[in-house]
DNA sequence: CTACCTTACGAAGGACGTAATTATT
DNA sequence: AATAATTACGTCCTTCGTAAGGTAG
């Protein structure tokens, strides 16, 4: 199982086409071909269908670990090159579109120590942004989501350890006037039957909800694509349906009586988590530390 | 990257010697030599200091990420042989210390629906017992550990589901007579400055204690390195030191009043959740469903 | 001096591209 | 017929072992 041929096979996969990985990749369709072939000989299993491209169950199966290989290939190699690499000079930072306002004050944070050392802010989604950090693309990043109070998010798994983390209380999105809005001590369970809007980009996926509410239901009326929180807000207004935000961050919200549930914020800095051999003073250690305390100024 | 100098890599590491790697991968000395020496060259840097033969910082760096890579893909091909084999008629299953007592009766309920179907119960500890059940070594088992309510337990990352889990109170062993034993509502972080013992083969590590009850101190007075819960209670009625376990398996104990801890027992089966294409029939999911309803019978 | 790692070199195997072949729509 | 994947085959590159060459203790 080269890792090649894994890349390959899901490039295959994603395009649905051998030809269309073959030209992405920089290789010839037969190597493609040949490459699906030494994967499903190893194997010993078909792992497409071919005509249309899609692929087997035992290629479903080999997909989902596919993907976990490669990043964690990319973050050792970009873990590795780090130790001898110069700190630099200009940082890369990924944030969530809910932790903009976070993120920003850790920049400011960070300007004010370092002028000019962050150069460009991204905006993406969640575990793009895990991914991103855990591959040495970006230096750091500021991610959000909703966990139980104490838990880590579930990000995907790269081995990049929590730099730092913090939590705020969680709110129910609703239009102005909203009749619930006055219940007060509003809990997640007796809102499953309502309309609510799934954005995913922007707050946890509904279903994710339900498993954290450990409720059914939460039946999507919308499906909102965008990174936008005002967008996101702006539906919410104009009674699309409902959405779980940090209580900060809404308008006209009632707080969830959630005891169990948190908006939780982490800092996520490249790099592996201390240097064992005493220094302290090694190049990832210096952007650790200076992102630790921007950090704890944006969120204290 | 190949993975298979990864596994070079690791193994070189783990003996300190190319030598004995080579004699256990079956390769030559010089092969072994190659297999770094490529490595080095594609990364940039040593990985190795030589004479003794000991990791650098990026090697250290690239071994977190070798061990993650090379379970993966032991358990990629696992699940993919799995799609198409024969459900096996006997199972082999792997259990922690703590959790033989709910093994057991899982065991015995699994035996009822189907005499003869279970094997070989292999103990052992929590994160060799995951590995093994993600890459097919073993195909299902029960592990336990110290988590929050709700909480999955942090096994190694293998991209393995979990099947089912459940939860009871935890309780603090101590010797018969104790003084602390009347004190009632005892918290853990009044017990920091006492005298613990850490046995990691068993219960939670005093680290990972301490961070769990957002704590410092936990200091070991003894360390147990065996996988015999019997042993370790002895040493507690010893009064050698205290430890903390399920509140079911300590014979004089205080229950800890940590609401925000628990004792909990997962099933882990081997196999990728569901089977996508309607079917349901496939064969990892009628074990799953054997050990599943076994599982829930053991504990509820 | 000697145990052990590295380098040189040749043989075997593997990967890739070109081009011909087969299969599907 | 046209589009797209597979097979055949030659070339080049990689990997491994043998054997000679360093090197640190």
């Amino acid at each position: 199982m080269d890792p090649r041929f894994l890349r390959t096979f899901a490039a295959v996969v994603r395009l649905a086409s051998f030809s269309a990985a073959a030209r992405e990749l920089g290789y010839t369709q037969s190597a493609v071909s040949q490459h699906v072939a030494a994967l499903e000989a190893d194997l010993g299993t078909t792992l497409l269908h071919r005509r249309p491209v899609a692929p087997t169950e035992a290629g479903t199966r080999l997909l989902e670990h596919a993907g976990a290989i490669l990043v964690r290939l990319d973050a050792a190699r970009a873990d590795v090159m780090r130790v001898s690499a110069e700190p630099p000079d200009r940082l890369a930072l990924g944030v969530t579109p809910l932790s903009a306002a976070v993120a920003a004050r850790a920049i400011a944070a960070a300007r004010e120590a370092l002028p000019a050392i962050v150069a460009t802010v991204r905006v993406a989604e969640r575990d793009a942004i895990a991914v991103a950090v855990a591959t040495g693309e970006i230096d750091a990043a500021v991610v959000d989501g909703i966990a139980a109070p104490g838990d880590p998010l579930r990000l995907p798994e790269t081995g990049l350890p929590l730099a730092d983390a913090a939590e705020e209380p969680l709110a129910v999105a609703m239009p102005a006037g909203h009749p619930l809005a006055d219940a007060g001590g509003l809990r997640l369970e007796d809102l499953v039957d309502a309309r609510w809007i799934d954005a995913p980009g922007v707050t946890a996926p509904l279903a994710a909800l339900a498993m954290l509410a450990r409720a059914e239901g939460f039946r999507p009326a919308l499906r909102y694509e965008g990174l936008d929180v005002a967008g996101l807000v702006a539906l919410v207004e104009a009674a699309q349906g409902l959405t779980v935000l940090p209580a900060r961050a809404v308008p006209h919200g009632v707080p969830v009586a959630e005891p169990r549930l948190v908006h939780r914020t982490e800092l996520l800095v490249a790099g592996t988590a201390v240097s064992a051999d005493g220094g302290g003073e090694e190049p990832a250690g210096r952007i650790r530390a200076l992102m630790t305390d921007a950090f704890a100024r944006a969120v204290g």
